[in-house]
DNA sequence: TTGTTCACGC
DNA sequence: GACGTACGTGAACAAA
């Protein structure tokens, strides 16, 4: 077998990982994100190249042999940021415990390295591959060395072999330093022929071939100008070539023969990871789960009860119940688990459903429940027809407000966190996907009674870290009583009329038919136009209409690309079409159906109350949140969801404009304050001030784009962003906001002090004290940077109208059950409340939601509600 | 199964 | 000037 040499630039690497990644940083402090970014190209080489040997090359000290050529060399280069200097030496813990050699030559650099080996090892018949960001390297390229470059990101390369290099250069690997030579690099300080770029270089070569070859063709050079730069840099650029000549010949003591790869220490690697908290690439060193400590964990005493008795179940007591499907409304109970000062016991299904003491026990709110995870312990009892009350702290949710942004919020991963019992995660546990079982009894009790075990050992820690961020009353006062509250809305969930899902079904079908044999005929070729990939072909190819943009995989057929293809053909409009009414027909019609539940026919939406970064709740299967509204045609789904009860009415209540003037309230914007403590329209109003005109004057074009000025502040969008929404350049989009920041500049200094805060703080809170952290807002990396900046800017708007909202909830639960009404909350959508309510309770409810929603808390400017009725969910406009 | 593209809401 | 640009859920497709 032929044997395959990978030579990795460590230096190259290590520097494209850095910037490409946001800064991580693990619990201690110590940065990460070069390592990771690191240890995953590794991995990918070595599953995808399978090499028999290998060697990750470093830079040794400041100062090598072409110092001496040029002291100036590499001058310009920003000294490494200490960021990146620190995760070197993690780099090479990496390597040894992946037994993968590495060396670094005094005086010599990582490419001369590279170099030598890979000219050793290519002229005795090895295949070479070189894994490197800089393009210098392709003079390495031979008949059996191919050099990969880093593209996008860090695992992304493009692989050049010496077909591929001509393709793209037009020139052989050899040539390479003639181009250095010529234009430069200013990376690394070499001068090169100033004014000589790499167009002009490549036609020089092409003409000449080489360096030399252009000095000895002087006269055939065209163009007097670059002619005297040629003669008058001669020197300059042959010492550039030079420096740009990677060494074949460094005095190395090692031999090819002597990088074999080694044996992995699997132990060691997974120590390292967990240190370095990668969980994510744990699965790859270690897919089987063999070692990484899940059977290091100790054995615990959990008692499998035959039968319940007192000692069990008393207050406080840990409670974990289990189940394994995602969909807590349809999934099976599996086991139980109660943990407290008496110890652990594991509670089968058969014995919870058959003991009325646990069941009296589990509505007694007296008998106080620590949970993980309580919603789905609350619903999934409650199909059971068992009421769980009494729930007092919730460690998922905890770990959630310490931080949403943590990579999970799973047992295992907060317990590992905190110093508390480990705990299998479910995964190790129970298997993935279609491999998912559940495990003998002995195994099951093990897991459950670990978990409750881990949740009571969390408790105090969790408790303490919220104390100290002032955020035990978030917890408490406010997503512990939402948790309930939503649990009730879940369970109760929301009825449809089939019928009419099945009939706007139909239509649709009707009409989709239709419109595809219409595009069919218009495009000449029967084709799948939900497929991007065949859609892209009979446009851009067959039908030869202008390609716009293109995405990774092939054209990009968008609907903001098509709107611009409108006028060009007349298929445009009926693919635009289609599309809208397939996604109707697939997803609201197909879906809703499917979403119907066996035993109540109603839909039962899950609520995720610890997921969003901002504080937002999300929904899922299906997803209630994004039912249309916007256009007529999707608007129509809505006369589906009626109410439950006859005689019943569907009332919706909505904050208008709660985002802005949560803005105004927290920046103090004078111009702002007035605008809202007079109602103003503030789109109108926000025209007014953009376009300095006149109320009456604002146009409905004008209006239009200050709404989009409007949205972009309360979604942080960029100038990027907002000139997409418009149509209009990025400019012209800067040019908005910059107007916008000077008509408010309450506005103006809150976003400056915001970003500055997020920046020492290394988080933002909202008014009810909720923290989002952003490390990456000082990255070095303009992406993550800038993005940092406007999370910063967004997140306490967003997130503190999403805290008033759920607050509304609670206050407003209270304030129905005071009022003894039979209405019922069935929907939160970010600013709206959605009710069913009895006809006798109509006028009441509408009073009464507006009323609450507007006084929940109390800002410095008045909060508005939007109430209104009918007999559906479309006519609660 | 997993990733990509597209589309819906706020 | 590069980078690739609000969040979340879900469907269909295509490539593993």
């Amino acid at each position: 077998m032929t044997k395959k040499l990978v030579l990795v630039d460590g230096n190259s690497i290590a520097y494209r990982a850095f910037f490409a990644l946001p800064l991580l940083n693990n619990e201690k402090g110590v940065y990460t994100n070069a390592v990771y970014g690191f240890t995953t190209m590794l991995l990918k080489v070595l599953e995808e190249e399978q090499p028999t040997h290998m060697l990750v090359a470093f830079d040794a000290g400041k100062t090598t042999f072409r110092h001496d050529t040029f002291k100036e060399y590499k001058g310009t280069r920003q000294k490494t940021p200490p960021e990146l200097a620190e995760q070197l030496p993690l780099m090479r813990d990496l390597l040894k415990a992946f037994n993968i050699p590495y060396e670094e030559v005094e005086n010599y650099e990582a490419d001369d390295i590279i170099g030598t080996l890979a000219g050793l090892a290519a002229d005795t018949g090895w295949e070479v591959k070189i894994f490197t960001g800089d393009k210098d390297l392709l003079q390495l390229i031979g008949e059996n060395t191919e050099v990969a470059l880093t593209r996008k990101g860090i695992t992304n390369v493009d692989t050049y072999d010496l077909k591929a290099l001509d393709e793209k250069y037009g020139l052989k690997p050899e040539q390479i330093i003639d181009l250095k030579g010529l234009m430069g690099d200013s990376s690394d300080n070499i001068p090169g022929v100033p004014g000589v770029g790499e167009k002009t270089a490549l036609k020089l070569l092409a003409a000449h071939g080489s360096l030399e070859g252009v000095y000895e063709n002087i006269d055939a050079v065209s163009g007097k100008k670059m002619k005297e730069k040629l003669v008058e840099n001669e020197e300059q650029a042959k010492m550039s070539k030079k420096l740009a000549t990677i060494l074949t010949e460094v005095p190395l003591a090692l031999k090819p023969d002597e990088v074999p790869l080694g044996e992995k220490d699997t132990e060691k690697i997974l120590k390292l990871f967990r240190e370095l908290e990668f969980q994510s690439l744990v699965d790859r060193v270690d897919p089987e789960g063999k070692s990484g400590g899940e059977e290091e964990l100790d054995g615990i005493d959990v008692k499998i009860a035959e039968k319940l008795d007192e000692s069990m179940l008393i207050s406080p007591s840990a409670l974990v119940i289990e189940s394994l499907d995602e969909n807590y409304h349809t999934a099976e109970v599996i086991g139980a688990a109660i943990a407290n000062e008496n110890g652990v016991f594991y509670l089968s299904p058969e014995l919870l459903w058959s003991s009325p003491e646990f069941k009296e026990w589990a509505a007694d709110e007296k008998k106080e429940k620590i949970v993980f995870n309580a919603k789905r312990a609350v619903v999934g009892l409650a199909w059971k027809d068992i009421h769980l009350e009494g729930i007092t702290f919730d460690a998922q949710m905890a770990s959630y407000l310490i931080d949403p942004g943590a990579s999970s919020h799973e047992m295992a991963e907060i317990a590992e966190r905190r110093k508390g019992r480990q705990v299998h995660r479910d995964e190790a546990v129970y298997g993935r996907g279609k491999k998912q079982q559940v495990p003998e009894e002995e195994i099951l009790a093990q897991h459950l009674g670990r978990k409750a075990a881990a949740v009571l050992d969390v408790k105090p820690d969790l408790e303490k870290e919220l104390k100290e961020n002032e955020q035990l009353e978030l917890l408490t006062e406010l997503e512990m009583p939402l948790t309930v509250i939503l649990g009730r809305m879940e369970r109760h969930g929301v009825a449809v009329d089939k019928e009419e899902l099945a009939k706007l079904g139909e239509s649709l079908t009707e009409r989709l038919t239709e419109i595809e044999k219409k595009i069919h005929d218009l495009a000449g070729t029967d084709f799948n136009i939900n497929s991007p990939k065949q859609l892209g072909e009979v446009l851009f190819e067959k039908m030869q209409l202008p390609a716009m943009k293109k995405t990774k995989t092939g054209y990009s057929t968008s609907a903001d690309v098509l709107e611009k293809l409108q006028n060009k053909h007349e298929i445009i409009p009926e693919i635009l079409h289609y599309r809208q009414l397939s996604k109707l027909n697939s997803t609201y019609i197909e879906g809703l159906i499917k979403a119907i539940h066996q035993k109540t026919g109603k839909i039962h939406t899950r609520f995720n109350q610890a997921l969003t970064q901002t504080g937002r709740l999300s929904s899922t299967e299906p997803n209630l949140q994004n039912i249309p509204i916007r256009l007529e045609e999707g608007r129509r789904i809505r006369h589906a969801f009626i109410p439950s009860e006859e005689n019943s009415f569907i009332l919706a209540a909505d904050y208008s404009q709660i985002e802005l003037r949560v803005l105004a309230h927290i920046s103090q914007d004078k111009n702002l304050l007035e605008a809202f403590r007079h109602d103003m329209d503030i789109h109108t109003k926000t025209a007014m001030d953009v376009f300095e005109v006149e109320k009456e004057a604002v146009t409905s074009q004008m209006r239009r784009q200050a709404k989009a000025v409007n949205f972009g502040i309360v979604y942080g969008i960029s100038d990027y962003g907002l000139s997409q929404s418009l149509g209009i350049t990025r400019k012209e989009a800067q040019s908005f906001i910059d107007k916008y920041l000077e008509s408010y500049p309450g506005v103006r200094d809150y976003m400056e002090s915001i970003k500055e805060e997020a920046r020492q703080k290394g988080y933002v809170t909202t008014i009810m004290n909720r923290r989002r952290f952003l490390p990456e807002i000082t990255s070095r990396n303009f992406n993550q940077r800038t993005f940092g900046e406007r999370t910063a800017m967004n997140t306490p708007i967003q997130g503190s109208a999403a805290d008033i909202i759920k607050k509304a909830m609670v206050d407003m639960d209270e304030a129905m059950q005071k009022a003894g009404v039979e209405s019922v909350m069935l929907l939160q959508v970010h600013d709206e409340l959605i009710f069913e309510v009895p006809e006798k309770e109509i006028k009441q409810m509408s009073r009464l939601a507006a009323e609450v929603m507007e006084n929940t808390v109390d800002l410095d400017v008045p909060l508005k509600a939007d109430v209104d009725y009918g007999k559906t969910w479309y006519d609660a406009k």
